[in-house]
DNA sequence: ATTGACCCTAAAGTTAACTTTAGGGTGTAG
DNA sequence: CTACACCCTAAAGTTAACTTTAGGGTCAAT
């Protein structure tokens, strides 16, 4: 039995941040003690570290929620899980696809660029501007 | 001499996003005619396309407005360009690398994960849930 | 008895880059 | 003359995931 301070501090995130959790339904309501402080079991600092991990891969707490609703399921298969991970993968995939090309576009002025001379004669800028697509 | 409408069907975005470029400082306030409507020279669909195409390789519109700045600026030298774009390239690169980090660790659980059972046996949740690190 | 560390709530603020809303003029084609 | 497309402004809303603020209780120690 801890108080809210300790679950934040052993599941590194702020206090504010677990009431948060709390408030999204992301994490059981705790019961409270005489003075209205939440009171939380053992195991709910690692019930904080799942939703930690799951954002560290990726996961919004939408997903999260949505995870955690598949976990409490008894009917729900492991492969709606599945699913949703894969679904996950392939946007982090179109990310990184994304931000691959513009970083190489990017790099390559940089590469076209001598660093010397007025701006007027950047080669950046002159890409950027440039009239064609 | 065009319209917002134009310049902004000639940029590939809204009306809308016209003006807030103007009210950001990010393109020169055009001169109105008599009954109030913004009237463009032929330039400044070119200028709304530059930051179009900056923001496509990754610069953020507070970017862009020190990319104008520069552009403006006689003194300034195309080496300050040149070390944002690098400052930017570097900084997709470090999104590139995390989100890679981030997308192997899933893909990996879910090659763990044969999509059979329960919930409760599945191998992405449990790794979320793992006491280690 | 007061300091300081913790706890509580509800509501507003943060950031980016727009979009939406509300309320209202303008210009022209039929 | 009346639709209808376009233009205007200012202000509020959007999204995510919190954080900050404002205003107050609680508790152990000094």
């Amino acid at each position: 039995m801890t108080s809210i301070g300790k679950i934040a501090q052993n599941s590194g995130v702020t206090v504010e941040a677990v009431r948060y959790y709390e408030k999204q339904g992301l994490i059981l309501k705790p019961d409270r003690d005489a003075n209205g402080y939440r009171r939380y079991s053992k195991g709910a600092a690692r019930q904080v570290r799942f939703i930690k991990r799951a954002q560290e891969v990726g996961f919004t707490l939408k997903d999260i929620k949505e995870l955690l609703s598949l976990k409490a399921d008894p009917e729900a298969s492991c492969c709606d899980v599945r699913a949703r991970a894969e679904r996950k993968v392939q946007e982090m995939e179109d990310r990184i696809i994304t931000l691959t090309r513009m970083k190489d576009a990017l790099s390559e002025w940089v590469t076209d660029c001598e660093g010397q001379g007025p701006t007027s004669e950047c080669p950046i800028l002159d890409a950027l501007d440039a009239e064609e697509t």
